[in-house]
DNA sequence: ATGAAATATATCATACTGATATATTATGAA
DNA sequence: TTCATAATATATCAGTATGATATATTTCAT
């Protein structure tokens, strides 16, 4: 089979749990799976419109139509579709870490710069961490409940242990700079 | 300003060290840049036409051009562009993980499966570990001598980091599943 | 009653990927 | 020496994604 388009099966992993619309999938994007994940409208509402035209997918409108809303429902097909790539190995495991890449050019900007964008990246890490912690306390009480909580849990649990790596990074990162900045200023022989 | 296209930011930042063809800057996007940031051929060597048509580098062939290389060299407005690249916050950081996509949606495919797709996710991490040790450690050695090194020895020590942590969370995630698998045999009274 | 926030879909210019095409040069084995 | 293979090098394109914007309705707090 030809690669599949990722977003295709990302949709139909979350229509193979409940009906949704559009607009709640993006939600779905912007809470759980944006840890791992992400998706702008721009690519979602083709992407359903192209589930619906192969079949994968069906579309209806609310019952009592006041939001206009448009639900869309996995099919039998849908989920053959996403079993099959469920199966296969995954391809594309990749980071797209802006901070790093500035800090990879950081001897242009200096050291004081480089701490400023770690600083901005751990603020940004630990406004999170609570989230994740609360994800993975709510998880870990309804596990026995459904089997798909203990498959969120581990997703998290991924989470919790890359962000906790990520501040001791910030830590000895910002260390290291700091006897840079300190070397500097004994050398240009600074005070304050 | 307007938000810049990150690619143009990458290959000025790149062409800020030393002057490059399109193929070199493809190899340091497959090698040194892998672990945080990447680029095809396809964007590569129109962003580079962008930034000679504004100025930012200038192209020019090789002197005995038997390769038809084309080389691209950093202006002083590219200097400049850059800088303000790396002195304005960042703004994307996120991570694209198929393999825990598919374990998010892990429920339908069961335990057997996701522990599967985490030995390979594990493989895959294992196989880079020496490259980024023994990048680590060439850097640690040639720090003293140019304060470029530090910054990329910032940046492998958040690879190493971060993978020590996939590599942990690999362990416990295939634990919680062999609990799991334990349990459904017994369940279902099934030998081997 | 009213303004702000949330719900909901759609579209578009810009950008990126992954594949493919094309051609040359270097390398190592037969 | 020759010949296949790998590496070097640029370019293009269909399919896909982003981020912004437009539009309209409904809910909610004041």
């Amino acid at each position: 089979m030809a690669t599949e388009k990722k977003l295709d099966c990302v949709i139909l992993g979350l229509l193979s749990h409940e009906e949704l619309t559009g607009y709640e999938i993006k939600k779905r994007m912007d809470t759980t799976l944006k840890y791992f994940w992400g998706a702008s409208y721009g690519s979602i509402y083709p992407t359903l419109s192209g589930l619906v035209e192969r079949g994968l997918a069906t579309k209806r409108g609310d019952a009592d139509n006041k939001r206009n809303k448009l639900i869309y429902t996995i099919t039998n097909e849908g989920r053959d579709y996403l079993q099959q790539w469920l199966k296969a190995p995954a391809e594309k495991d990749e980071l797209r870490y802006e901070t790093l890449l500035k800090l990879f050019f950081g001897k242009e900007e200096g050291a004081r710069q480089a701490i400023a964008h770690i600083d901005a990246f751990q603020e940004k890490i630990e406004k999170e961490m609570p989230y994740l912690l609360g994800a993975a306390e709510t998880l870990r009480n309804c596990i026995a409940e459904d089997d798909t909580h203990k498959y969120y849990l581990l997703t998290v649990e991924f989470g919790l242990k890359t962000y906790r790596a990520y501040l001791e990074w910030c830590k000895e990162a910002k260390n290291m700079l700091a006897e840079d900045l300190q070397e500097s200023r004994k050398g240009r022989n600074e005070t304050c």
